[in-house]
DNA sequence: TGCCCATATCGCCAAATGACGATATTATTA
DNA sequence: TAATAATATCGTCATTTGGCGATATGGGCA
């Protein structure tokens, strides 16, 4: 018979709680505010954090399990973005709060004044960047 | 000139993950949707929940300082009960949100059906009732 | 004053967390 | 296929967290 009405309770304070500890961390809450101007590839996020490359990828999928954010595939890149909420709206609500929450905050400021100087050809010097410059 | 601008915006990550990680426990979580059914002591909340006093003594001290809940002091007794907002606004929009989750589920279902059967006066043994027993 | 009760704080421990560097994985390109 | 680039995972470490029991604090009452 599927998903039995205890099962479709049985998770609702985790699954809550799993999205109120992936934004407890400054780091992931910044990353949310980047990715609401638009996508971004993990190289991209860890020059603009200014954290090593491996706790950044540790940080989306924190943000991933909770239902706050999504990624597709482009070539070797991998583009983040926020999710729709189909996942959890617990999730949902809080990123609709986020669109308006924490401006101004310097931390965040910063971050999004960088954020138009941030160039993944110029970031990760990749094969495409070479070709491009001959 | 008291808080300038800059100090105004300097906490707002801070205070937005405070709330959040006020709310990344379960056993918090229990306590505010408790509390929104009524105000409580802490020796009601922790035969509730099953805990040591200490630890829902640690708990609500991080929902206070979250600006989730404030108390009361009513003789020995110190009532607890949701906070009005006027601390957080993060804290403000999470209690709104929180009256209408996490419902069905079978912790706080559980939790809310014995919270009718719960009686500070049969509880704690206090002097008070000792003196109405006779 | 002195005792008792409710609560807060302290000290401790096991487990979880956030950070890093090193390595594995997967896709692109020569 | 081999080499390289982008990302994920692993192992490790210092710090934080949630839990407990023991003790300190403060109010009510004899």
């Amino acid at each position: 018979m599927g998903i039995s009405k205890k099962d479709d309770g049985e998770m609702k304070i985790r699954k809550f709680t799993r999205v109120m500890k992936a934004l407890s961390d400054p780091n992931r809450v910044a990353i949310v505010k980047v990715l609401a101007r638009g996508r971004l590839c993990v190289c991209e996020l860890t020059a603009l954090l200014g954290l090593a490359q491996s706790t950044v990828s540790k940080h989306l999928r924190t943000l991933e399990e909770a239902g706050l954010v999504a990624y597709e595939k482009d070539g070797a890149w991998i583009n983040y973005y926020l999710a729709d909420g189909s996942d959890s709206p617990y999730a949902t609500a809080m990123l609709a709060h986020l669109q308006n929450w924490l401006e101004p905050d310097p931390k965040i400021d910063d971050l999004l004044a960088r954020l138009s100087g941030i160039n993944r050809h110029e970031l990760c010097s990749g094969a495409s960047l070479l070709k491009d410059r001959g």
